[in-house]
DNA sequence: TCGAAGATTCAGGAAATACTGAAAGTTCAG
DNA sequence: CTGAACTTTCAGTATTTCCTGAATCTTCGA
């Protein structure tokens, strides 16, 4: 095995190890990992020996993927085949990560919130007090980190240019050492 | 049930949904939820009978909890029992799963990438070339998260006086509706 | 329209994860 | 120092989650 083979093979089941924190099953997480490290756009079958898994795993590895974002299908050129490409211009990886988390998990908590404070106002106890300020300090939270993610998604100019500025200064002072 | 019991059980219930989201398991969660519930301190025995669990996840999960630093354990006095508080300040909260997080997440995979990226240096093949490309660009994105992580961190009074008024304003905002 | 290439689905089995409960460990008052 | 009160550990079991692979469905060239 080369050294590329090897940095190939830790990378993608760096990628299986993280899938939960992305919030994606640990097989959807190597189908991208493996993707990212491809220059070209590959098909199932590809997939399927390089990773060795099943033709039913990749299938559904591959539609989450391209749910969220992350995978472009491509046709391939006078078949019925797709061939999967992964987004690597990380802006849109961030966008579509935040965009799909947002909707799946804060809403909904948002939503729940919003319909149990009122619920407490009527409650006189020490108990539904205390608990009522709770939620309302969490709600304050999430209801922040709600509006950044809408003004990131907003996206105006600003903020990419905010974004490719970090990065590029990151970048720049990687390389140093 | 009265409504603030069934508000109770609801919330704790999306503390144990919520669970994988934050790193922890889902009995950790539902304990986590409950503590928040209950204005003053609780013990172990009053903890296994709320939630039905056993003495031995309820003792792990608060182990974990303590950890994290997501509660505080205290002496009942003149016992050896320890009651448990949930920590309710946001802002050390947020601290708190921030530093966990980058400890166990992010770092190891910053040290991760910066091992593969020098090992594909002298790699000519077009692959090798793309793989590298694509490991700095991330190993930039991660950087600044981390950059990010770093300043929030390190907590001069700017940031926490941004957080507060954030949340001051949020909180207003959301008594409006 | 038909047949074949290829994609998708999903029941059932495999693997990983979480929880229980009893035994072992720890601490403290006396 | 002792034993009672309380906590922690961990082997075994229960539960959840994930993956396989054969059957089914879809699309496209001819």
């Amino acid at each position: 095995m080369t050294r590329i083979d090897e940095i190939r093979s830790e990378f993608i089941e760096m990628w299986g190890r993280m899938s939960s924190l992305w919030g994606i099953t640990p097989a959807t997480g190597r189908v991208y990992g493996w993707l990212i490290t491809q220059p070209d756009p590959v098909d199932a079958d590809t997939i399927m020996a390089g990773l060795s898994m099943s033709r039913g795993a990749v299938s559904m590895a591959c539609r989450e993927l391209v749910d969220w974002g992350l995978v472009h299908p491509e046709r391939v050129g006078g078949s019925r085949r797709v061939a999967y490409r992964a987004e690597t211009d990380l802006e849109k990886v961030v966008r579509a990560v935040v965009t799909t988390r947002k909707r799946r998990e804060w809403d909904p908590v948002l939503e729940r919130l919003d319909e149990w404070i009122p619920g407490l106002k009527g409650e006189r106890s020490r108990e539904a007090k205390v608990l009522r300020e709770r939620l309302e300090d969490i709600a304050a939270l999430v209801g922040v980190a709600d509006e950044a993610a809408r003004q990131f998604l907003s996206g105006g100019i600003v903020q990419k240019l905010g974004m490719q500025m970090l990065m590029a200064k990151a970048s720049k002072a990687r390389r140093k050492h």
